[in-house]
DNA sequence: AGAAAAATGAGAATGATTATCATTATTAGT
DNA sequence: ACTAATAATGATAATCATTCTCATTTTTCT
């Protein structure tokens, strides 16, 4: 465990905080072979779980088997399409009431330390798609 | 797709009631197993997908890459521990404001249909442990 | 009963992730 | 700078949850 990171781990999270989609590791591994075409995809997860662990990025899951990767790192609520699945950042600040927050902790026992929201509904994409297909047939 | 369900999926859906820890699919085949000794793994994925599909029971995604299911279908929250993964259900109604949640949803653009609260921290269990750890070295 | 349709289970296939391990790069001590 | 020790790398095999395939069995309908 260093703190300096090197060359391929700069590679990584260069790319993870240039994309603005939570890419896969898969994704990262194509977009990083392109400056360092010799990268093997062991090094890719070895590094994105390094960088976790070192907290300059967060693991994301949701519905699909493929964990993504975020480099927003501060605490954020997001929205997740019903339909397609994706994971669609919230872009302002959902302040909660504090107080409800502590009585939901309270109600399982855990000593809470962060929290998260998580909104269902069809994404846009996924609206127009909709729309389209009923005009369409 | 039918309405009634037969014997192994009531064998299932049986299971899946009784159990209070969000089980997985293997840990279901292993209890449905005893009374139904001759179900395939591969019908347990098959009925588990339906009774999703029918709304019986719920998927549940977290840290880990295996699915978990859980027979509490109405609208609930969960707590999530940072510390072993365990996903305990929160027993009680938080009643989030409406207009914030409104307000979240159209800052994306989705339509706004179900929410979800995940508070972080360590569980009862683990808290134990941690002081447990500590006077034992 | 008998034909058609659906469900079943055994095992193979898939696909993301992890482990292994020989090789290469980096660091530390002198 | 020179070597010994240590860590990082990448190719490949292994793992493991889940899905697919398909021949057989069960159910449904008449």
């Amino acid at each position: 465990m260093h703190d300096r990171l090197n060359k391929n781990s700069m590679a990584v999270l260069k790319m993870v905080r240039a994309s603005h989609s939570h890419p896969t590791a898969s994704e990262v591994y194509e977009a990083v072979r392109q400056e360092r075409p010799q990268i093997g995809l062991a090094s890719i997860y070895r590094i994105l779980h390094n960088l976790v662990e070192q907290n300059y990025i967060k693991e994301l899951r949701h519905g699909d088997d493929t964990c993504r990767y975020d480099a927003h790192t501060a605490r954020h609520d997001h929205a997740i399409c019903t339909q397609c699945g994706a994971l669609l950042d919230i872009p302002i600040d959902v302040a909660l009431p504090q107080d409800l927050l502590e009585a939901a902790a309270q109600a399982t026992g855990i000593e809470f330390s962060s929290h998260e929201l998580r909104l269902y509904g069809r994404c846009p994409t996924c609206q127009g798609q909709a729309v389209q297909h009923k005009t369409v047939e």
